[in-house]
DNA sequence: AAGTGCTTCAACCGCCATACT
DNA sequence: CAGTATGGCGGTTGAAGCACT
């Protein structure tokens, strides 16, 4: 597949390669990185990597602004692991950007509430009285750090293959089209869209795991796909902001 | 000042979807 | 229609920098 020029060269980028880089983009236009790689002595992919990430210009760096951070949480919520649709939703972000940012703060949170839940277990280990006060508190600590699973990452190949079928069913519900058109649509474009994400969630409902009602009034104990329990911090009042007031969702029309 | 552990983030890898021949 | 090339994505890794002892 990937074609292996003995001259492309590996690791971090050098002032001069980013330059010419630059120059190839210039001269070929951002998207043509077929035509870069044997100028700049990279590989394509890393080629192209590091224009989205670091070299083009649209890209906004430095530290996550309150505002961003709460629309990410949010984001990841209903999106999950889908990077490249929650950075689309933050300017100037790159999903690498999104991604790293999540994984450093899931880690931290991740031993925050490792430790807080030790210390609950050290405090309990005494032969705890049965005191139903306290059950129905351990209860809700415990739900809210203990995401629902399993949940989906990301599309995974055999849900995206259900996808692909699927969204054309659910899309022939939502849409008096005729069907000819949904089977000529993109795929791209069908994945991008937030009926597809609504989509997506009609369909690990399938299941019974994963629902639209789950993804839509979970809240709090809803992580939104990581697996890994995040948002201790959760308002539910986000989902009223993200299915009301965000103009894709409002041009669906949902209720 | 030196050593060690931790955090951050750029870069790589493998996989998949689409376009092209 | 099949095979190949290309673009794009998410997961993971490892080097560099920082904080702490």
């Amino acid at each position: 597949m990937e074609r292996s020029s003995g001259t492309v060269r590996k690791g971090a980028w050098s002032r001069e390669e980013d330059t010419l880089l630059q120059r190839c983009i210039l001269k070929f236009g951002e998207g043509n990185w077929h035509l870069v790689p044997e100028r700049a002595g990279k590989c394509r992919k890393s080629c192209r990597l590091r224009w989205l990430n670091y070299l083009s210009p649209n890209i906004k760096r430095g530290i996550f602004s309150p505002d961003e951070i709460d629309l990410l949480i949010r984001l990841h919520n209903l999106l999950g692991n889908r990077w490249s649709l929650i950075a689309g939703r933050l300017p100037g972000r790159t999903a690498n950007d999104v991604k790293n940012y999540w994984n450093t703060h899931q880690k931290k949170k991740k031993k925050q509430q490792q430790q807080q839940q030790e210390e609950e277990e050290e405090e309990e280990e005494p032969a705890p009285p049965v005191d139903h006060h306290n059950q129905i508190s351990d209860c809700e600590t415990k739900i809210s750090f203990k995401p629902i699973k399993p949940k989906p990452r990301a599309l995974s190949s055999v849900n995206r293959s259900l996808l692909r079928t699927s969204s054309l069913n659910i899309n022939a519900d939502e849409d008096d089209d005729a069907a000819g058109e949904q089977n000529t649509a993109p795929v791209k474009e069908i994945r991008e869209t937030p009926l597809a994400l609504l989509t997506q969630a009609a369909v690990f409902g399938e299941d019974g795991s994963y629902g639209l009602d789950d993804l839509l009034l979970s809240g709090k104990h809803d992580d939104g796909g990581s697996g890994e329990g995040d948002d201790d911090h959760f308002d539910p009042s986000h989902h009223d902001f993200l299915f009301d007031e965000h103009p894709w969702m409002k041009s669906l029309h949902l209720e």
